[in-house]
Parts: C-alpha cells; sequence; structure tokens
DNA sequence: GCAACTATACAACAATAATTGAACTATTGA
DNA sequence: TCAATAGTTCAATTATTGTTGTATAGTTGC
C-alpha cells in the first residue's frame, strides 16, 4: 500500500454511494450480488450504478465476475485490510513513539 | 463513527494534497505546525492551503488553536483511530462469520 | 498609530465528478 | 434466428470541487 493507492481508495468510499455499494457487498461476503441486485437494493439506474462500480472495481475494492449475462461484484476484503493497516503505520498506533518524535526520518513514498 | 461522518473523513483524505498535510502533521505529533510552516513544507499557495486546512478541520481531521497572529494545526488521532476501528468492523475482520453470513440482520445507520 | 506579517474570506474561473437517456454488446431461452 | 434481458459505453448536461488573485481581519513590534 502506497500513498498512490490509498489516495485512489478514500476517494472510491468519499461518496455516499460507493460507501453503500462496499458496504452491502461486504454483508453479503464470498457470495456478492450481481449488478442488478445493488441496485434494486440501492435504487439506482442502472447507467449511474455502473459508473460507480467501475470506480470501485478500477480502485480495485471489488472484484468482478461475469456469470453468463451477470457480473457478480464482491469486495476486496484483503485490500481493505491493507488499508487499515497502511492507516494504522501512518497513524503510528502501537508505535507513538515515531509520532512524536519529530527528529525521526520519514520514509518518503510520494 | 457513523456512516456520515466515514463518508467525510473519507472525502477530506480523498486529496492527494489533504493526505499529504495529514500525514505531515502525523509525523509533528503534539507539536503540530503553523499554517505557514505547512505552505513552506508542500509549496502550497496559502488561499489553496487554507481551503484545505478548512476542509480538514471541519471534517475534524484537524484541529486549530491560535498562537497570536499564527494558526497551529495538529493531526486529531483518536478521530483516525475511530476511523480505523470503524472500517474494521464494517469489513468484520476479527468477526469474520458476520461478513459471510447473508442472513444475520445488520444495523442500519444511514 | 501604523507598517509588516499571518492567515482566511471572497469571487472568478478551471477542472473534475456525478447523473441521465439513448445506443450498444453480450447472453439467454424459446 | 430473434426477442428479451443484463449491463456497459457514450455523449450531453449538471453539480461539485479545486485553484488563483485580490481584499480583508487579526496580531505583532516599533
Amino acid at each position: 500500500m502506497d500513498k498512490k493507492l490509498a489516495t485512489i481508495i478514500f476517494e472510491s468510499l468519499a461518496s455516499g454511494i460507493r460507501l453503500d455499494i462496499f458496504r452491502l457487498l461486504v454483508k453479503t461476503g464470498t457470495q456478492g450480488l450481481v449488478a442488478g441486485e445493488i441496485a434494486a437494493s440501492l435504487q439506482l439506474p442502472p447507467t449511474n450504478l455502473s459508473f460507480h462500480l467501475k470506480a470501485l472495481t478500477q480502485s480495485q475494492l471489488l472484484t468482478v465476475e461475469q456469470e453468463g449475462r451477470y457480473q457478480r461484484y464482491r469486495a476486496n476484503m484483503p485490500l481493505m485490510q491493507d488499508l487499515i493497516l497502511y492507516m494504522t503505520q501512518e497513524c503510528c498506533f502501537g508505535h507513538p513513539e515515531q509520532c512524536f518524535d519529530i527528529n525521526s526520518t520519514p520514509q518518503s513514498d510520494n
């Protein structure tokens, strides 16, 4: 997880609709949902849903698999776990001494 | 932490500049930085920096304290910790059985 | 008081993101 | 083959966000 990917993921989650989609798919776990089920659940017009699903898939937060004429989406749990780890490290929880030592030499991953 | 606040925080972090500001302030810990120091460090014009500082402060990710003619900004670590907790809970890490049981009755906090 | 300094507020503009309907591709089932 | 279904792509529009210069408010030191 680097800053670039983290920013892309934050952008993905920075929309109420996309956060709803992600949380819905977290709930359904490995089963996931096909696009039409998501649209029905969240009452979204298909083009708009497609727009947000594309953003989430491009950020790798969702995976998509074709099932006949359907597209099945699933939440990418490991990536979210990576993001949580990144945020934890960035915020130095568990290593507060690094947070509060201004003289430490932080790594640059810009 | 509810969905609304989480979305606002994600929006706050969904900008390379704002993520840079936050990470910079995490590094300086309780000391924080005054606006001019942030501007110098990130080479941002003051009006643009003000714009992003305002967004970060409104999302509560930063605190601000007046020091004479200066404004000192600090990262709000506890809020970030709350967000990490929220994400962990949402993603059911530590409780994977809830993630993968489609019949569980999830709470609604929309 | 007043000049210098720090930072924000405002207004204009630029750039990006979100939404929608129509058209299109692919798949299914008859 | 063909009509129906699922979903995306495209183009146009709207809405939102980001950037910049200028003006302003507050603070300091002389």
